[in-house]
DNA sequence: GCAAAAGTGTTACAGTTACACCCATGG
DNA sequence: CCATGGGTGTAACTGTAACACTTTTGC
């Protein structure tokens, strides 16, 4: 085993923070330095301290750029292809972030920061647009086999609100009689005994069961 | 953004090599330097010279090992924590690689790898064990979903043949005719207009069709 | 001709989908 | 009293799982 050292490598951790606001799924970016004249947007990200481990850095990053201290974090992916220059390379260890709806953010830390729908995002730095395109697929994913959709929503929520965050991700529309069973039968919220007033009927309030087990059996491709 | 630069990482990929030896998944490794005097094992790996990418590396780690240029090869995790001293950390990217059943490699290149069944693990260094029990969730995850279980397989083969793949990773025993009936409205598979002889019956042998899109509708969580 | 492995269909059951109306509240 | 969103059950259909015997070859 060789053990030639890398010296220039510089190691980063990128985090692709989503949210629903405004009834999007949207992600967050900051403005990346000028290089030449064009201005873009980037990954929130940070160079990961020795002291560090790498998720650690990413909530750090979290910490830093929105003063958040808890949030759903899950590692993506790492990038680290050789630049142009044959002696830089920098490695990006990529994690994504959910915030519940509703979340007020400090964006007086940094006023650097925008939320965009990820129907609609500007023009990214590098190679950011296909890491945000791989985090959605993966959002998406998940969220078909696990209850990774709870963490959009604040903790108490309605049927309705839950099924929208469910369409908003998937891109279709969901029958609500099937939803609800669904949901219901499968004994991962429990209602908290209050109802939520507005336009019309009030909607009972439920909440997420943290104790739910909460994956589902994969179909599989072959029997 | 904090510009420290982080001299003392040291960045090293590490693969877990899967294939199917003596009708057992196995996985291969290498002996690692006694530290003290305890002998034990670990993934084979390597440093990421700073010209290479990623995958190129663990693609090049595949051909210093076993001498092999081709492989199904798929990022697993990246590892990053600190250690016991502060200054020294190392940041391990690790991949799976596939090898069929069948694939002779060169264990003359490298004397100290070794075959193991998955089932039975040697004492392993650091958290290499945790690495390769997370490896074979993703396999078996995949397995359910995809077309990985190909991989393992050499370029043509049995529906007996498959059907013993499936069952040897997933850990049961599958339906024979439910199993073909599947595979085959599927669509990913057609024969080659041969059979292979033996004891008994010939069998037909069929091949794996590239152009197959076989990713399976997931089920849904909630609907 | 027999041992050994390959190959082949049908039925019962479970899960999924499609669908329309009444209910409770605020204004 | 009406507009608004909340809440509820059933029937057709589709996919899944369970199951045993015949066929072909080598020895």
């Amino acid at each position: 085993m060789s053990q030639e050292k890398s010296f220039i490598d510089r190691l980063e951790v990128r985090v692709v923070v989503f949210s629903l606001r405004d009834d999007q799924l949207q992600a967050l970016f900051c403005r990346s330095e000028p290089i030449i004249t064009q201005v873009a947007w980037e990954l929130p990200g940070d160079c990961i301290p020795i002291h560090q481990s790498l998720e650690e850095s990413a909530g750090q990053c979290l910490a830093y750029f929105i003063g958040l201290h808890e949030a759903y974090l899950e590692q993506l992916y790492t990038y680290g292809d050789p630049g142009q220059d044959p002696e830089k390379r920098v490695i990006s260890v990529v994690y994504f972030a959910i915030i519940p709806a509703g979340t007020i953010i400090n964006t007086k830390i940094q006023p650097t920061i925008k939320w965009f729908p990820v129907k609609e995002l500007p023009e990214l730095a590098n190679n950011h647009r296909d890491i945000v395109d791989y985090a959605l697929r993966r959002l998406r994913y998940k969220l078909e086999y696990t209850a990774v959709g709870f963490e959009l929503l604040p903790e108490n929520f309605t049927l309705t609100e839950l099924q929208r965050t469910y369409e908003l991700i998937l891109g279709e529309k969901l029958d609500k009689r099937n939803f609800r069973r669904r949901i219901l039968e499968a004994g991962v919220i429990e209602p908290i005994g209050q109802w939520q007033s507005g336009e019309g009927r009030p909607a009972r309030l439920y909440r997420y069961r943290p104790d739910a087990v909460a994956e589902v059996q994969a179909r599989r491709l072959f029997p």
